[in-house]
RNA sequence: GCCCGAGUGGCGGAAUUGGUAUACGCGCACGACUUAAAAUCGUGUCUCGUAAGGGAUGUGGGUUCGAUUCCCACCUCGGGCACCA
């Protein structure tokens, strides 16, 4: 036998998988040739992964883990006898590619396919099962054309419309900018934000902007994340981002206007009578109407100005709060009666509740207000810790938490929980109240002011007004154009192409205008998983039939859970991912789902996350930064297998995790350890070697089962760690069967497609490895007859006894207290208990 | 600021439901093999102590026979915060 040679294996064996494509998901195969019943459809395993960015700086070995991690378990899932689909393609459209574009003229199509190529070529070195047929791009108009239709049906339903949005300016470049493009920066008053490239302050700018209704969807969105199959973080990261509270909304009249009244959202109505001013977002429309009764209203403006311009996460940071009074303004706090003051301050955001709250002594943003401007304050809720209740109600500390009432009227005594709905039902009797649910979640921004995105597909005619392109027209495919900068106006470079913008209009023929705005990034990757399902398709995103059969399975998933009708099976991606991208695709599906066009109600039902792979030291991985690894070089010193262990054995794949280039030879030594017993196992080419007892085999078996274990919970470091202890003792055995050591490899093989698959083939298999059966571990044999029995004396080890595996709680206590060094400790002392933890531990407690 | 995650040897990390802290790997040291080197194999490797024994899982408290694991407070790092993908 040859020595390993990382180069030839890989590429042989990838030329030859690639030539029978063996990776290739079927659609619909039957169970197997010999089934008796011909309708036996073969169960189907989806399993995912975020489709990657092709970036111009080519891959780092970042993209590779989580390709490798779903890899595993796609190939166990083959020998599991699913038919497996494994798909890939490339998420195009966005911001680098164009402004790369603008910076050096390229078409950023062309860029685009050289990117996509590179990347491709990348991941196919590193043996990843990829079914490469159905590859797909966002850009392509083939593709495009159906998120366009998808956003048709948005229209369609009146889930799509406009409104007027403020957006980043930059009134030096004349262009809309992304949060990314606007950094923060200290100058003379403080901090603002300005434009990344030029450095000039940026401005806010109310522009018409498409938006889709994913508000309308909010409720279904929370309620479904307890039908499905995700981490409890992510679900948690969703839940918090839809933020659904429930409370009341209050008027507040305004004393002067006794018609006219300020709603407030709170959850906290129980605080409402130690309530001492409200607060207005400084957008709030109040302020604008009621101008002319607001007595200090150029110092009011100035400031709105002024906060206008600020980013929201450093409006809301603690330590830069600010705000002012609405001089000559009163309400009436509706339950205790009293006029109070009318604030405006930047903590409190317009698109949240009503845009305005009251104010209390009990919520820390409002005590920290009121001390900075002397508002004066009250307390009503008295904390069960009496120690401190009497700092609260000098006012010396703010208690947020809940508590009893007082000061409170006839809900004096009630805890909070039991006056929030009396003290509503209440208001409500006097109309001065009602329940209501909110969501933190708002509408989603759908244009963009950019060239490189799918156009939106709407014609502006003069006299119909906005008419959706018919669907026979689509895709709108996206003009060539000489300049890549967007306009003066604020429009997206395509507004200057006269020939594509003026257009008849499809309803009355008379002159109309195309759309120049463009979708965001999200857009193509809202839908990209059902596209796979039949990725070909020209007449349908994809046919029902496969739809059916990719999203439902023949027989319940064990990821499926409660009223979940299915979907892909397994979804893994970045923790970066599981607000927006998730909660993007799963409206869109329901969408699709509420016109019949998708078979489930939910787009996937299991979702994990991988953590980052960061530079050497723990730092992030960047171009400036210079630490960035590039994949080819590994593949080639060391090779795709010894890359494919390392990323999988260096830490737990959920966590991010530095690289370290010196580490990689201690996966590269695991598989010529492999290939070392392999020569051994030709050597001595014995069947029945080994006793069905002996030590190794037990250990065979333990390390089956801890490996089929481990990957279902991604483990994948410890199903490692536990395969390089069993090649440890299987080179140290002196002869181990060809058998035995073809279910290693077998268990191996996910981690190491290459070099299992040589192995396999030098041991006489015609079929690929790849195509075997996931070998399954005998019970009998990972039972062990003797067991370890830690001694503990008051929790502390003192000493160890080995037992039967069947030896009683009493025989075990009995040799516990006749050991040597036992006896020495409690030479002279009681024993006072002793506590037994089956197959561990004995602790005496003296 | 808000939400989520993490903090364990020189380094990456392991540790069922609260039950032997440091598996596995890297590095380092010594030894075997070799004319030599590489490769490989073996032994050792948290810390103080000759030992008996003590101490250590970001910090400080708590619950428990027993805490890396549960609770409270705090510190540090990573991710997200709606136009980066």
């Amino acid at each position: 036998m040859k020595e390993y040679n990382h180069l030839k294996i890989e590429s042989k064996w990838q030329t030859i998988w690639d030539k029978n494509g063996i990776y290739y998901a079927k659609d619909f195969p039957r169970q197997s040739a010999s089934s008796l019943s011909k309708s036996a459809i073969k169960p189907k395993f989806y399993g995912l992964i975020e489709f990657p960015y092709p970036s111009g700086d080519g891959l780092h070995v970042g993209h590779p883990r989580p390709y490798i991690g779903m890899d595993i378990i796609s190939r166990k899932r083959r020998l599991e006898g699913f038919n497996v689909l494994y798909p890939i393609g490339w998420d195009a459209f966005g911001l680098p590619t164009e402004n790369f574009a603008i910076k050096t003229g390229k078409d950023p199509r062309i860029v685009t396919k050289k990117n996509s190529d590179t990347f491709r070529r990348q991941i196919k070195s590193l043996g990843i099962s990829f079914d490469w047929s159905r590859e797909i791009n966002t850009t392509d108009p083939k593709y495009y054309k159906w998120t366009q239709w998808i956003f048709l049906q948005f229209l369609k339903k009146g889930l799509a419309y406009k409104a007027k949005m403020t957006i980043n300016w930059c009134p030096k470049d004349k262009i809309g900018l992304a949060n990314e493009e606007v950094v923060t920066r200290s100058t003379g008053s403080g901090q603002a934000g300005v434009c990344e490239r030029c450095g000039t302050a940026v401005e806010k700018r109310e522009k018409e902007q498409w938006m889709l209704a994913i508000t309308k969807y909010a409720d279904r969105l929370y309620k479904d994340l307890d039908d499905v199959n995700y981490l409890p973080q992510i679900k948690l990261g969703q839940r918090n981002w839809i933020g659904k509270s429930e409370g009341a909304e209050i008027e507040f009249k305004v004393s002067a206007r006794q018609d006219l009244a300020i709603k407030v959202f709170t959850t906290r109505v129980d605080t409402i009578f130690s309530c001492t001013f409200i607060v207005l977002a400084p957008e709030h429309s109040f302020i604008q109407e009621y101008k002319n009764s607001i007595l200090n209203w150029n110092e009011v403006e100035k400031y709105i100005k002024e906060v206008k311009n600020r980013p929201e996460v450093e409006r809301t940071a603690e330590s830069n709060k600010t705000g002012i009074e609405l001089k000559g303004v009163r309400v009436i706090n509706p339950a205790t009666k009293e006029e109070i003051p009318v604030w405006v301050s930047d903590f409190v955001l317009v698109h949240y509740g009503t845009g305005a709250v009251f104010a209390d002594a009990h919520d820390k943003r409002d005590f920290d207000m009121a001390k900075k401007y002397n508002i004066p304050l009250k307390v009503s809720i008295k904390s069960k810790d009496e120690s401190l209740f009497e700092k609260i109600k000098n006012m010396e500390e703010c208690y947020e938490g809940e508590g009893v009432l007082f000061n409170s009227k006839q809900f004096d005594g009630l805890t909070s929980a039991e006056a929030r709905p009396k003290i509503i039902d209440w208001l409500s009797s006097e109309s001065a109240a009602s329940r209501k649910t909110t969501f933190k979640l708002r509408d989603w921004i759908f244009s963009r002011q950019r060239y490189w995105g799918e156009p939106i597909p709407v014609i502006h005619c003069q006299d119909c007004g906005v008419v959706p392109v018919p669907e026979k027209d689509l895709p709108v495919e996206l003009p060539k154009v000489k300049n890549y900068q967007p306009t003066d106006s604020g429009e997206s470079p395509l507004a200057n192409i006269s020939k594509w913008v003026n257009v008849k209009c499809p309803k009355c023929l008379g002159k109309a205008k195309r759309e120049t705005d463009t979708m965001p990034n999200w857009a193509g990757s809202s839908w990209y998983y059902l596209r796979y399902a039949d990725a070909k398709n020209n007449k349908e995103f994809a046919s029902k039939k496969n739809l059916k059969y990719w999203l439902t399975s023949p027989q319940p998933s064990p990821e499926r859970r409660g009223g979940n009708t299915g979907g892909v099976d397994w979804y893994n991606g970045g923790n970066e991912h599981t607000t927006l991208h998730l909660l993007y695709s799963r409206f869109w599906h329901k969408f699709l789902f509420d016109l019949k066009l998708v078979p489930t109600n939910e787009p996937y039902m299991k979702r994990t996350s991988h953590g980052m792979i960061l530079g050497e030291g723990g730092v992030k991985m960047s171009k400036s930064l210079g630490n960035v690894i590039n994949p080819d070089d590994i593949v080639k010193t060391y090779g795709a297998d010894t890359l494919r262990v390392y990323e999988m054995f260096m830490g737990p794949f959920d966590q991010s995790v530095a690289w370290s280039t010196e580490s990689i030879i201690g996966a590269r030594r695991f598989i010529e350890k492999v290939w070392r017993i392999g020569e051994k196992v030709l050597k001595f080419n014995n069947s029945s070697g080994m006793s069905k007892n002996s030590p190794l085999v037990r250990l065979l078996h333990k390390t089956i089962k801890k490996v089929s274990e481990d990957i279902e919970g991604m483990n994948f470091n410890t199903a490692i760690s536990s395969m390089m202890i069993l090649a440890t003792e299987m080179e140290k055995a002196e002869n181990v069967s060809v058998e035995d050591y073809k279910k290693f490899l077998q268990v191996l093989s996910p981690f190491a497609p290459h070099m299992t698959e040589e192995l396999w083939s030098l041991l006489g298999e015609k079929d690929s490895i790849n195509l075997s059966n996931w070998p399954k571990w005998d019970e009998n044999l990972i039972k062990d007859e003797e067991i370890k029995i830690v001694i503990q004396i008051n929790g502390k080890v003192r000493a160890e006894i080995f037992v039967q595996a069947d030896e009683t709680e009493e025989s075990i206590k009995k040799k516990a207290l006749e050991n040597e060094t036992v006896v020495r400790h409690i030479a002279g002392k009681d024993v006072k208990k002793m506590i037994y933890v089956k197959n561990r531990l004995v602790n005496i407690v003296i």
